[in-house]
DNA sequence: CTAATAGTGTCTATGAGACAATATATG
DNA sequence: CATATATTGTCTCATAGACACTATTAG
């Protein structure tokens, strides 16, 4: 037999149910911003194990319909928020024998940024705030609160040299509450100038020219987002204190 | 019955093999740096599918021995290289219906750095240096060019940033062989006074006090490895050019 | 007018890039 | 000494941080 005929016969008796696999799932941390604070969408589970019990929204990997990863992610995240096309970027995988009763169990984790007002979410979900260390003040199904603690690391970081967080706001917004959005997920104050400065050297914002939003004192400059809305990453990092 | 109850019921009739699931496997990508060139190792796959062809090395999760999937890729990396401890990171899972021809298949991939003369590897493997594109020129089994990529695009990313390249070097080195290790992998011509400022506001390496490199000319200050070899982060890139 | 927030101007500090000067080996 | 590489000094430039000043709105 040739080596291409051998080859085919092993696919053709292969069969993966004959080997000891693990679970294999892929969850989403999609964060918002409410009340400035950072808030992750919680779902109530519907199905064992962990009935009940609130997680990130997940799922297994359907293997007719997910033609990649990243569409297994963004139909999760479709499902639970209606969102067709937001932020979504892959943080990592976590797997072990103990973090789900059934077994030796991976965790494929994304993170999504939505803005809360384009979102219209299953019944069974809710936003949760995130504390200081990043996790939800309950606990929650399998080790989900160290995913999202690890997501919110992410995401912190990437604030910190990038225009990540534009998704997080309206389509239309003034740069004070462009500020505002990034030091809430910073964790702390900067300088007005210089995110000025900053922000717009990136070029990933317009000015509405004669948009003002009204506020309780001076008037302020309305911006959308670049059509070209990719990420910048500068070359330095911010600073929050 | 009771809800605990019908959850232990429930876990005890799982079985995973009720269901339809993607192979999910691990594989690392083996840097080092072989006269002045990137390097990536190979191994010969043994088994089918793609027999003979070359491969990242990589292999299952072992349900049984295997705590994490961290471990996986540390037993993997230390069946081919011999090498306890190197610098191992995640980059990324990779899946989709077509990558392997057994079916809808995930890869964990992780990247190491290791000094070459550290290396014992197996019989059925080989350094391949990469070219500009960050690929092998030879045909791989699976993507594995493409998380050869993947990963040298990590590389060279964190090392604009980062001391992450220190494992390549050997136990003693030059601030002139540190230099020209990030050359390398930066694919550009460093300045050197700004270079050296820079390397040792890190604090990473430790002068070597009265241990010097001889060289054709004027000999060199050798340095190691501080103790505490932790990466250091800085907050502004560095420019190749 | 006052209060409050929007928006700008400018000085300083940090650290990278450029480039040259100096130091020390070999032959 | 000539040459080559190691090592250091210093000037410039970009950009962040500090801080204060001006502009504009409501009441």
């Amino acid at each position: 037999m040739s080596n291409q005929n051998k080859e085919k016969n092993y696919l053709k008796n292969y069969r993966i149910h004959d080997y000891e696999v693990p679970l294999t799932c892929v969850d989403v941390v999609i964060f918002t911003i409410v009340d400035n604070a950072v808030n992750v969408l919680l779902s109530n589970r519907k199905h064992y194990p962990c009935k009940g019990a609130w997680a990130i929204p997940g799922g297994f990997i359907d293997l007719k319909k997910d033609h990649d990863l990243q569409q297994t992610a963004y139909r999760i995240l479709f499902e639970k928020t209606g969102y067709q096309a937001p932020y979504l970027e892959q943080i990592g995988s976590f797997g072990n024998a103990q973090r789900d009763p059934r077994g030796w169990s991976v965790t494929i984790t994304y993170f999504a940024l939505v803005n809360v007002e384009n979102v219209t979410f299953a019944a069974d979900c809710q936003w949760y705030p995130i504390n200081e260390t990043g996790e939800v003040n309950k606990s929650l199904a399998f080790d989900h609160n160290e995913l999202i603690s690890e997501a919110f690391q992410r995401l912190r970081s990437k604030a910190q040299y990038s225009t990540i967080i534009l998704p997080v706001l309206p389509e239309k917004f003034t740069l004070s509450e462009l500020q505002t959005c990034y030091e809430t997920i910073l964790g702390g104050k900067l300088n007005k100038a210089g995110f000025r400065r900053r922000i717009l050297k990136a070029e990933v914002i317009t000015e509405l020219s004669g948009e003002y939003k009204q506020t309780s004192t001076r008037t302020a400059q309305l911006y959308k987002r670049s059509d070209s809305d990719n990420v910048y990453f500068y070359m330095r990092e911010i600073y929050a204190k």
